[in-house]
RNA sequence: GGCCUUGUGGUCAAGCGGUUAAGACGGCGCCCUCUCACGGCGCAAUCCCGGGUUCGAUUCCCGGCAAGGUCACCA
């Protein structure tokens, strides 16, 4: 058969010769062990944790080595295709401090531009009219329903489904029935011709799984689709090698394709950059685990933590403790330390799936906000609350000198002890409504009524908010002496049953009359925060309650 | 079902032939204490199963089993 008039009638036209290509995309000049990477989504916009994941590693592998990201967009599918999406992806990522050096929309160095699959597709045809010309793909024109058919045929017989040996038809058509098709206006797709043999296997180095077993592929995959366009696998290779990626870093689902990968390396004469395949989150449903799902998991999606209000550098922690076993010990020794100057390892990554933990994330996210200063955290939650807080909400930023003094009490002075009250903005705006409206829940007192109006008056005979925290609170004792109740916590433990109680319960109830709650930071510094008149009102209110 | 991958407490995990099998989260208890939070101390809880190899296996080999992934003109 005459190849080289097949592949002119089937692709027309003069295509720039291979080597040009290898011009206009010469090797980078990158320093010795310079990892070129990538992150290549599809343009639906949406980008969730599992993606975030293998962007960190990424991102992470690529600046740490001196080497470049860059983003390309994989549009071959026009299903997928949404508007502004790739604006969406870069500042999805770039809110967790993730950087291109060069890519779509990116506007660094645009050498090996197009970033576009679709605006590349001259160069993928130009790769497989050649192989069409050395014999090594060929056209295929079976319809959806007779592929359909073939592996409902190869399920019932249990065999292997796909288009491979007997079963590829088009393979060994002669060259009367392709043009005989071709001139009959037949669509047909363009098949890689596969030489291996899946009975054979190879091992592989995979740099985060170790050496793992292959089998040869032997599908005569589709590498240009009807319309022209080329599948995932091809675009790949081609790509891949054009951009001079040096290390693909993906999700594990990859690693089932693998071989195809390889072959189509192969077949094109490029060499493969390294591979590591990532393995995916999963989450706990029922009995068993499953991968995170963007169907059934909100917080798989990036907007769930905005909307929460996790603070992003928690959620790039956590997705780093996941990634490298011994980030952990490293940023509990050096919290202070730039995520950056962790020295993270490929090596270093998983491999087996890691459950998503929300219970881990959550004191993360508790560490990590008690580490911001007040001034800070302000900033953080005003950020949230412009965009996700309640009208209500909103107004607690009117006096922010305010709201820095109930900060700092929630959070704890700077350089002494911190409390840890935060885990997320939505949170702690809820934990912190007690200082600035009538607050809606009302926690139990504790003690029988005419025990609590006692108290209650009995505090306000003896106020004067000038009492500093100590005064203050030898006041609070004595008032409980005074009405049957231990006024020191070990006189109470020695003896319970001589006392009607502790100090403690006659404070419980004045912490529920000023806030509503039975748990709060320190009573005194909260009246203080308040001041006398909304101290009293609140304590009169409580008291004709 | 075929193929591939993985299997250490509830979760994330150190570990690479000899260990009292780290640590973190969560749980529980105690201390501190006006409550909570912080902090400190402690407890419970793990090497998937069966065969080998070996003086000795969590660690190496083989076989099960379980879980996950994948079998498109989607990526």
């Amino acid at each position: 058969m005459d190849f080289s008039a097949l592949a002119e009638r089937l692709l027309p036209g003069e295509y720039p010769a291979l080597e040009t290509f290898e011009k206009r995309y010469p090797p980078r000049d990158l320093p010795k062990n310079a990892e070129v990477t990538r992150l290549a989504p599809s343009p639906t916009g949406f980008i969730h944790l599992g993606n975030l994941f293998v962007a960190i590693a990424n991102e992470r592998i690529a600046h740490r080595s001196g080497g470049t990201l860059y983003l390309r967009i994989e549009d071959t599918d026009l299903k997928r295709k949404v508007e502004g999406a790739v604006e969406a992806v870069i500042a999805a990522l770039d809110y967790f401090d993730i950087r291109f050096d060069e890519g779509a929309q990116i506007g660094g160095d645009d050498t090996y531009a197009p970033w576009y699959q679709r605006q590349r597709a001259d160069i993928y045809r130009a790769y497989a009219k050649e192989l069409i010309r050395r014999g090594r793909a060929y056209p295929c024109f079976c319809t959806e329903e007779e592929l359909s058919a073939l592996r409902a045929e190869q399920t019932e017989k249990k065999e292997v489904t796909g288009y491979y040996g007997k079963y590829a038809r088009c393979r060994n058509l002669s060259e009367e029935e392709i043009y005989a098709a071709l001139d009959a206006g037949k669509p047909y797709v363009i098949r890689l011709r596969s030489m291996g043999d899946a009975s054979r296997h190879f091992t592989f180095h995979d740099e985060i799984k170790g050496e793992i077993t292959v089998t040869q592929n032997d599908q005569d995959v589709v590498i240009l689709k009807s319309d022209g366009i080329p599948t995932y696998h091809f675009a790949h290779a081609v790509d891949d090698h054009l951009m001079r990626t040096t290390l693909v870093i993906r999700g594990e689902e990859w690693l089932a394709s693998l071989p195809i990968h390889l072959e189509l390396f192969d077949v094109l004469g490029f060499r493969p950059p390294k591979y590591g395949h990532n393995c995916s989150l999963m989450k706990m449903d029922g009995a068993s685990r499953r991968k995170l799902s963007k169907r059934k998991d909100p917080e798989l999606s990036l907007s769930f933590y905005r909307q929460e209000g996790y603070h992003p550098f928690a959620v790039k922690v956590y997705m780093l403790t996941l990634l490298n076993s011994d980030f952990e010990e490293w940023h509990a020794k050096f919290p202070d330390k730039p995520l950056e100057e962790f020295p993270f390892r490929i090596s270093k990554m998983g491999k087996s799936g890691a459950l998503f933990d929300l219970d881990k994330l959550n004191d993360i996210s508790r560490t990590e906000l008690s580490r911001l200063s007040a001034e800070e955290m302000l900033a953080f939650l005003r950020t949230w609350a412009q965009a996700f807080g309640t009208p209500e909400q909103q107004a607690y930023f009117a006096d922010e000198e305010y709201l820095l003094k109930v900060l700092a009490l929630c959070m704890g002075t700077a350089g002494k002890k911190r409390r840890k009250d935060f885990v997320t903005a939505r949170q702690a705006m809820e934990e912190i409504g007690y200082f600035f409206s009538a607050y809606a829940q009302r926690d139990a007192y504790g003690v029988d009524e005419g025990t609590r109006r006692a108290i209650l008056e009995g505090f306000l005979a003896t106020y004067d908010p000038k009492n500093d925290a100590q005064v203050w609170f030898s006041k609070v004792k004595e008032l409980a002496a005074n009405l049957g109740f231990a006024a020191e916590m070990r006189d109470y433990k020695a003896d319970p049953a001589a006392y009607k109680g502790s100090v403690s319960d006659v404070a419980q109830v004045l912490r529920v009359a000023v806030t509503g709650r039975a748990n709060t930071p320190d009573l005194w510094t909260i009246m203080q925060i308040l001041g006398e008149e909304r101290t009293r009102g609140r304590i009169l209110a409580a008291a004709r309650a």
